[in-house]
DNA sequence: ACATCGATCTACT
DNA sequence: GTAGATCGATGTA
């Protein structure tokens, strides 16, 4: 399996987030390979004010702004990262946040980094995913082109795709700009 | 310098 | 179903 190109990150956002959902997203760290089936997205865009980027670059948005095809890792609540996608030309930050996976490689050890036995528990939420996974600050700008953390191009077929509107924000509400196929209801954060 | 508020999770009712 | 934890980034003075 090969992994997603540079301009697979070039595309519109949505239809990345949508694009997204079936593919495999790896990290591999010293103790072990972690992997999971990406089961649920949302896209945040440029002229979107639930967006980061929208009011310009500060200091932690930067990756956005940046080159596609990187990881933006931003930390919240005092406690959780949430791991998004970098899309769109440089200059034009949008990002696709991952917000669930279905576990494949390493469960045992996402067992241990998320503290819980249940596999419906590792990676059912954007905050959990990171732990599990052992995505921090220093992935931050990581490249997804990288040999660390990456995406491979699994061609499984995904059904039906449901969109909702995005959890957690209260710019934007209406937009229907969270993925997830309809057939993977039980690993998402929300279904 | 200081006050506010999260792209969340957990535990508890 | 909901309250509380928790702390860095951000905006305002």
């Amino acid at each position: 399996m090969n992994k997603l190109d540079r301009d697979f990150y070039l595309q519109n956002t949505v239809q990345a987030a949508k694009a997204l959902l079936g593919k495999t997203l790896v990290h591999r760290t010293g103790d072990g390979v972690l992997s999971g089936r990406i089961v649920e997205t949302e896209a945040y865009l440029v002229d979107d004010p639930a967006c980061h980027a929208c009011r310009g670059m500060t200091e932690r948005n930067a990756t956005m702004f940046g080159e596609p095809g990187r990881a933006y890792v931003y930390f919240t609540y005092g406690a959780h990262y949430c791991l998004n996608f970098v899309t769109r030309p440089t200059g034009t930050a949008e990002a696709v946040l991952i917000r669930a996976l279905e576990p494949l490689d390493g469960v045992d050890l996402m067992k241990k980094n998320r503290g819980k036995d249940r596999e419906r528990d590792l990676c059912s939420g954007p905050g959990k995913l990171t732990q599990a996974l052992v995505i921090d600050a220093r992935l931050d700008g990581e490249d997804l082109l990288s040999d660390t953390l990456y995406v491979l191009n699994s061609t499984s077929h995904v059904g039906p795709i449901v969109e909702r509107p995005r959890i957690g924000i209260r710019k934007a509400a209406d937009k229907l700009w969270r993925f997830y196929p309809r057939n993977q209801r039980e690993w998402v954060s929300r279904p």
